[in-house]
DNA sequence: CTACATGCAAATAATTTGCATTAGC
DNA sequence: GCTAATGCAAATTATTTGCATGTAG
């Protein structure tokens, strides 16, 4: 498990500890493979046996993000949606504006496309983000 | 103003009415260029002088976005961030990570991504969003 | 006239925070 | 042991909603 090596070293570079609770969600995280809100995190938490508040839920997960394992993939009139990272490469996402359903996928091409237009705007890219909107094959009537 | 008609459409043919309110908040959307988060909207009307009450202002923002004349930019941790559509043509951002600025640009090269990538994934995309996330030019270093 | 819209204030709901207690290092 | 983390419940904050009253068509 090369997350916990990762989240280890974050933690311990800057003087923070690696507690039970801050384990349990980040082992959570990479128990399953697709996008999650923090509710339904921590509804697998409490089902798995292990223990963490929903505010330890919500500290660790920001921890995370800071620390690049995971990524925040959208913002629903929910609230947000989260992938982990580590293990995963780059890609974009469609969502089906009918069923929510979030399909990922990759584009060399976009990821050049990046750089061009960063560097005709004089703009140092660091990441990007393509949503894409519309009806998925099931929804596409 | 077409967008002044383009709206009365809109209500007309859903038997909804046009009301001062409404009218109020559209031509504040209208009176500037740029984006917006509903709150600085609903102090920009009470300053100049029309009154809409802060419901109102959400309501009429829901309802501007369904005709098209406005458009979510995007959600920060805060809430959302809108811009108006009409006499805009499509086009993309760029936000600078550390002094939150939005950088519009717009790539036919991107435009033509979108349909390739829908095509090979058996997707019918309607719309995109690419954001970009970097360090604009006075915040190069 | 008769829906539909408004303003207000209360309700929601996701996330954050203060604080007393517990536990890494 | 010192400092940071936890759980809880209360606080925050953007947005929504119920309801009595106002108004566009």
């Amino acid at each position: 498990m090369m997350e916990n090596i990762i989240f280890r070293n974050f933690l311990g570079g800057k003087g923070l500890k690696l507690t039970k609770e801050r384990t349990a969600v980040l082992s959570e995280v990479y128990s399953f493979h697709g996008h999650f809100e923090p509710e339904y995190l921590y509804s697998r938490i409490k089902g798995s046996g292990s223990k963490a508040s929903r505010a330890s839920v919500y500290r660790t997960l920001s921890l995370l993000v800071e620390c690049g394992l995971v990524k925040r993939v959208t913002r629903t009139d929910k609230g947000n949606i989260y992938e982990h990272t580590y293990g995963h490469s780059h890609h974009d996402h469609m969502i089906c504006d009918i069923c929510g359903e979030i399909i990922e996928f990759f584009s060399e091409k976009l990821e050049k496309l990046q750089d061009e237009i960063c560097e005709k705007n004089s703009f140092i890219g660091s990441s990007h983000a393509l949503e894409i909107r519309g009806r998925c094959k099931k929804c596409r009537m």
